[in-house]
RNA sequence: GGGCUUGUGGCUCAGUUUGGCUAGAGCGUUCGGCUGAUAACCGAAAGAUCGAGAGUUCGAAUCUCUCCAGGCCCA
């Protein structure tokens, strides 16, 4: 007989599970049939309904690594789902390619000391070109890395944001904007870095930061019609007096009135000991303690309008030189009030622009005081802190001036102290849409509220858009300014551009910098020239207009909004909320363009230490699926933990629990297509209606028949609400505990016989096992595509040639209520709780459980003698006992005789007595086990049937015990003769040396 | 510095919304057992002052406050 194993031949099947190799064979298989494409063919074609994808694009200056993987296996794990329920999901690929990652980059390609000397060197043209060659490069690590993850996202239907149809569509966002007056100019606060010049984003702010030395102030400003009475304030940036409009104070924390001298002095009351102290000031006195707010509107006297006239005509405002309430106020360091310099701080500008102060920004290029700033002109901003110092000292407002050394933002390149300048940009007021905003997002479905809490505690915030940067490789700020009348047109189409050109070089311009900036446009009003205001847009503009931009009118209005979009949680503030600013723009409805948005946790590594370059602890996504399988890491990065939470990825934990469920999911696969080959099983023929109507389904069968159904539920239920954890620890506990540990044990005995008379049992076990392997193949689909569409292929296929074509265009499982049974359940959960009871007594008692015993009492209540009863011989069979007997109270027994243990209300007593018979039983199959572990060891298939095993040196008292059992044995063992000897050295066989029960013995099998 | 979030045996996670029997599970370890699908599995053992401290309460992993540490976002 040889082993009835078919499908080896195919090679795709092995003995043993080796995924990597598997996934190969699938990756080939899905490339030469070309199952992506066809897939979303069919679907699109044969559909319940079309939803709508926009992929959140990647930036293309990195390799993607293994934080990069969750979301994108999140993503697939999604969209697979969703075919399976017969949707058509518009699942393309797409990629953010422009921006200052890709500035940076090429830098240090081309070797630049910076921007503006690398622009003069190269030529805007080549710096461009070098742009794009940098994005291809790394756009091909993502593909690839999205192939080995076995991404079922559209590449050929990618979009990038750099391309001019896409840049084009872009546009449109802008041009609603301009009709609503939505876009325009206005200043904005920047890090500048003055010898660059040029100014720096957050993320290159964060790059920098140093411990520098700066001047230390503290000062004073009269309070306006007091003779006396004086704001205390502390600056380590004296040049910021120049610019100074407020000061600022917390307004619910406390501040003294302080009389030092003849003098009256205001300050944080926490601060006046240290303050009196730094100052040496020992004879000081408290006289008033009030609210900040209470000091909100107090005016004081700019001291240095003589110095800058333009300070002097500000004055005149009601709001300038007041003091102003502001919870970003610190009270617990200096002296808790802060001079605000619009124009050189950030939180400083927020608090003018709230109050709609005029705005003072006297810089020039390179950070030059201009005209404006008075007598400081001419001069380097920060060269005017000692200028300021000496000038306060001059009017006896100067207290001490000290250095200081402190973390401070430097220039990561030139390593320059920054500074902080308003300048001017464009600006999206998307302040003033921002009840539809955030009542847009009220409407959407976060799945988790910590996540949506956030968003919309940061959408409340309701700030303008700042949308232009200074550089050269973005989608270009399509405004034309004229020379002459400083008229503005906003003109989004290459089309219009064409008509309204009066200089246009070349014809097949693209639009990018250098090109779009040689065109020049004719005024509408008075004929002059226009030229393009010199910015580019933000890219998260570029990303946030995507589901216009990537679409076409139709695929816009078919798919927007979306469906379902989930990116990382750094995407709060980034990509979910560009997408829905710019939606409200285009539309002008309170809509999102997202109707589900899940934002992820990060992956940290095995430590939880944020992975980064510095550390050396980033795992790129390709490198490790050379060595890693695909499926069991989707499988991990899904069921780990849940997708909300930061996860700490291990890599050593692949080969842990995912493994094992993989590993026995497809083990168990390997069990039912041996048997069910064996018996020439044809699921077409043998259904579970046959079975029903030959009677040939047993309670097991019916058990995990049921069991298969509350499975399929609350597996689909849990995936849609995104709890991708929750519902993969049900389908692993099903894989493992209840088919694996529970079921298969149960039918097994069914399975060894292979009388014809028994077939129709056999057949049934199969016609069960192919309903339930092949349920779990499809719910195991969307996280591991792998392994289920290998056994699809494999093995459903092979069986019934009519399944589809991939596992993908099955149906997704929907569970059937004719095949629940609740009482059946509830049963079984009584009997699955009564064994471990007999085990453990077997085991306190040192009875192996492949030894018979005679007799079991369960005692319990009603209910559980019910199940037990009901299911009597499963029960017999599984303790491997020869009766039971049942009662209601524990009886005295000697506990010589019996064997005993309790749980919660069941206890069980094992007869610990054996006679000859059971003896000789028990020692048959300790035998047997042995003899068969040799069979194995020697290469023999299950189903051999062997010439004759040899047994030797049995103690003679085990001879006759095991004689009335021989027969049994050689049909278990599958040989056709067992022989016995007294000595090994009798017969000439090669022997194998075994123990049982700490003796010696002998085996052979020939 | 601010907002959000996490902290539970060696490891990974439940449990916290709504306070309540002895804080669960899996992995790992040790001992024993089972096993012709399985690197699966079964029985038992060791192992947690539930980040620290204080408070509320008859009772706190759970509620409140403070602090410490990690993470994200923003300054």
């Amino acid at each position: 007989m040889t082993a009835k194993f078919k499908a080896n031949s195919k090679l795709w099947l092995t003995q043993k599970y080796s995924p990597l190799e598997l996934e190969n064979k699938v990756r080939a298989f899905w490339d030469e049939n070309q199952t992506l494409k066809k897939v979303a063919q069919i679907r699109q074609k044969n559909n319940k309904k079309q939803l709508g994808y926009v992929e959140g694009p990647p930036t293309l200056n990195g390799i993607p690594h293994i934080g990069h993987a969750r979301g994108r296996v999140i993503k697939d794990f999604h969209y697979r789902l969703k075919v399976m329920q017969n949707y058509y999901v518009s699942f393309w690929a797409g990629w953010d390619t422009q921006g200052l990652p890709v500035e940076l980059e090429v830098e240090k390609t081309l070797g630049a000391k910076n921007k503006k000397e690398l622009i003069a060197r190269v030529g805007e043209e080549l710096f461009v070109e070098e742009c794009k060659k940098s994005i291809m490069k790394y756009h091909k690590h993502w593909v690839d890395a999205d192939t080995m993850l076995g991404m079922f996202i559209d590449q050929d239907k990618a979009y990038f944001t750099h391309q001019d149809r896409y840049i084009e569509r872009e546009w449109q966002y802008l041009k609603r904007a301009w009709e609503q007056n939505l876009l325009g100019e206005g200043h904005y606060v920047v890090a500048y870095c003055p010898h660059c010049q040029t100014s720096l984003s957050n993320a290159e702010v964060g790059l920098g930061y140093q411990e520098v030395e700066d001047p230390s102030m503290l000062f004073k400003f009269k309070v306006d019609q007091t003779e006396n009475e004086y704001f205390i304030v502390w600056t380590t940036m004296p040049f910021t007096i120049i610019t100074d409009m407020m000061l600022g104070v917390k307004p619910e924390e406390d501040y003294a009135k302080v009389k030092v001298k003849d003098e009256v002095w205001i300050l944080a009351k926490e601060r006046v000991e240290p303050i009196m102290e730094e100052l040496e000031i020992e004879n000081f006195q408290v006289t008033e303690v009030m609210k900040g707010k209470t000091l909100v509107g107090k005016k004081y006297d700019y001291p240095l309008k003589d110095l800058v006239p333009k300070q002097g005509e500000l004055d005149k405002h009601p709001l300038v030189h007041t003091v102003v309430a502001e919870e970003f106020v610190d009270v617990t360091t200096a002296t808790g009030i802060v001079h605000l310099a619009p124009a050189n701080g950030e939180d400083d500008f927020l608090a003018s622009q709230k109050r709609e102060l005029p705005m003072f920004a006297p810089f020039g290029d390179g950070a030059i005081f201009t005209e404006d700033a008075g007598v400081f002109a001419g001069n380097f901003v920060r060269k005017t802190d000692s200028m300021v110092v000496e000038e306060l000292e001059k009017r006896n407002l100067l207290l001490s001036i000290k250095k200081i050394k402190h973390e401070y933002p430097t220039c990561w390149r030139s390593k320059h102290k920054l500074v902080w300048l308003a300048r001017r940009e464009y600006f999206l007021w998307t302040n003033k849409l921002n009840k539809k905003v955030v009542d847009a997002a009220l409407d959407v479905e976060y799945f988790f509220d910590s996540p949506k809490n956030r968003f919309l505690a940061f959408l409340k915030e309701g700030k303008p858009w700042c949308v232009s940067r200074d550089r050269i490789w973005g989608s270009p700020l399509p405004v034309w300014v004229c020379d002459e009348c400083n008229h503005k047109v906003l003109v989004a189409s290459r089309k219009e551009l064409i008509e309204k050109a009066i200089d246009l070089p070349d014809k097949d311009f693209e639009l990018h910098k250098p090109w779009i900036d040689r065109i020049k446009l004719k005024c509408e009003k008075c004929g002059g020239k226009m030229t393009r205001e010199h910015f580019v847009l933000d890219v998260w503009h570029d990303s946030g207009s995507s589901p216009y931009a990537r679409f076409s009118d139709e695929e816009f209005e078919k798919f927007v909004p979306t469906d379902f979009l989930t990116e990382a949680v750094d995407q709060t503030r980034g990509w979910a909320n560009s997408l829905l600013l710019e939606h409200i723009i285009m539309t002008g409805k309170a809509e999102a363009p997202y109707k589900q948005f899940l934002f992820q946790g990060f992956v940290l590594d095995a430590k939880g230490r944020k992975m980064s370059k510095s550390l050396g602890n980033v795992l790129e996504t390709s490198q490790m699926l050379k060595e890693r399988s695909a499926d069991i890491s989707r499988y991990y990065l899904l069921g780990k933990c849940s997708p909300i939470d930061s996860m700490n990825f291990d890599p050593n934990e692949l080969k842990k629990r995912p493994y094992q469920v993989l590993s026995t999911f497809y083990y168990l696969h390997n069990f039912f297509l041996q048997n069910a080959e064996y018996d020439n099983f044809d699921p077409t023929t043998h259904t579970l209606q046959w079975a029903k109507t030959e009677n040939v389904l047993e309670s097991p069968d019916c058990w995990v028949l049921s069991k298969v159904q509350r499975l399929v539920k609350v597996f689909t239920q849990k995936a849609e609400v995104c709890e991708f954890n929750s519902a993969l620890s049900q389908l692993e506990d099903f894989v493992v505990n209840i088919l694996s540990r529970e079921y298969v044990p149960m039918i097994r005995k069914d399975l060894w016989s292979d009388e014809p008379e028994t077939l129709n049992r056999r057949l049934a076990v199969y016609a069960t096992l192919y309903y339930v392997l092949r349920k779990l193949v499809l719910l195991f689909n969307p996280a591991t595509p792998f392994l289920s569409e290998a056994l699809h292929q494999m093995i459903y296929k092979e069986l019934d040639n009519s399944l589809a074509e991939t596992v993908n265009l099955e149906d997704w499982p929907e569970p059937d209520q004719a095949l629940e049974d609740d009482a059946l359940e509830e049963e079984f959960a009584i009997l699955q709780k009564t064994l471990p009871l007999v085990y453990s007594a077997r085991q306190d008692s040192q009875l192996k459980r492949r030894w018979p015993l005679a007799k079991v009492v369960v005692v319990a209540s009603t209910n559980v003698h019910n199940a037990i009863k009901k299911l009597e011989p499963l029960f017999l069979e599984l303790a491997n006992i020869k009766c039971v007997e049942y009662a209601d109270s524990v009886p005295d027994v000697d506990s010589e005789l019996w064997a005993t243990a309790t749980e919660d209300e069941i206890t069980v007593l094992v007869d610990k007595v054996r006679d000859d018979s059971l003896e000789g039983e028990g020692l048959m199959r300790d035998l047997a086990r042995r003899v068969q572990a040799l069979r194995k060891e020697l290469g023999f298939s299950p189903t051999d049937i062997v010439d004759a095993v040899h047994l030797a040196e049995l103690e003679p008292r085990n001879v006759e015990l095991l004689k009335p059992y021989i027969a049994e044995m050689e049909g278990l063992v599958r040989t056709k003769k067992i022989h016995i000897h007294d000595n090994a050295d009798e017969f000439k066989a090669d022997w194998h040396q075994d123990k049982l029960d700490k003796k010696k013995l002998y085996i052979a099998v020939v």
